[in-house]
DNA sequence: GCCAACTGCTTGCAATTCGCAACCGGTTTC
DNA sequence: GAAACCGGTTGCGAATTGCAAGCAGTTGGC
């Protein structure tokens, strides 16, 4: 995590600033999820991110130049959190690692369904998506059509279809 | 990195098994530098791991199924790593991992050879080269050409020219 | 104008993990 | 017979983690 390794294998330098247990799973929920608040990242969070170390991952983040921070105009108080393009450019390491994880572990049937989509999309799908997040984060111009609704609708009728199926632990 | 997580997301899951600063390191140096030994592993590390961390995480490996271990017929106490089909799998996770690195970390040339090769590959280039290392790790039939050594004589002569431009260094 | 809820964090503290170094019994080599 | 090598283990101080509580400033509803 501290930038005091010695070697300048591009696998050690990615994992000095991401190998980690909750740098990913915040820029996770920033692509994926669209969360660009501190409270957004912190209440809705799957995997119940302390806030400490929440506010410790976005400032080396930041320090990292895989996201940014501006104040929110709206809200004195509020920041906005954007990917940048180093941010954005590790949509094809996530498609990796989704893949990877849906098939050699105990993944959800409804959690796995976005990295499913995504790996069976490949690069020409990571790409559209990719440019959706620079109109989201970056102000580029907005895509005809979103890859990220998409991949939210696929989520939620996987989420509804197993809420119907098992009622009774919804 | 403990299986505590509550979250079945595909990218949760893996980041608990995988996401330290040290689990893929190991996995990369029996991966790409064919180091198949305790001691090999430890002392040809290029960011010199703890004999204590080595050991902890060759233990979890196995136990999450991505090496398994056996004994050494040559020699009584020596045990051989090995990779899985699990660890096998995780390819193209270091082929969009080392990608990204050597785009946006300052990466050394001759360290980023072998991660821009497997890069231009693509798919293809990756598939051969998880062909050989079911040969090398759990016997399947020798492919025709080597990958492996593909990667490792243009790591090499990238040395060597870094080598012969800075002799001073060397 | 007032109060409750919300904002992005910070602090304190206990428990775990890390990183280093030294060490260990057994094995192989010369 | 001695030295080097084998895969680890042990001890220990430092750093990191996870949890809970708290905080000053801001906003929205009435």
């Amino acid at each position: 995590m501290k930038e005091t390794g010695r070697s300048g294998c591009p696998i050690n330098l990615t994992l000095e600033i991401l190998g980690d247990r909750w740098s990913l799973i915040v820029l996770r929920d920033m692509m994926f999820g669209n969360r660009r608040h501190f409270r957004e990242l912190l209440s809705k969070s799957d995997e119940g991110i302390a806030s400490n170390i929440l506010a410790d991952r976005l400032k080396r983040l930041v320090e990292n130049g895989l996201i940014s921070r501006r104040d929110d105009a709206s809200h004195k108080q509020k920041g906005i959190y954007s990917l940048t393009e180093m941010g954005i450019a590790l949509v094809p390491v996530f498609a990796a690692m989704g893949d990877w994880g849906r098939r050699f572990l105990p993944v959800t049937e409804q959690m796995s369904i976005r990295a499913e989509l995504l790996a069976e999309g490949g690069p020409a799908l990571w790409e559209r998506f990719m440019e959706e997040l620079r109109f989201l984060h970056l102000g580029a111009p907005k895509p005809a059509v979103s890859v990220l609704d998409e991949l939210t609708e696929a989520y939620r009728c996987a989420v509804e279809r197993k809420r119907a199926a098992e009622p009774a632990i919804a």
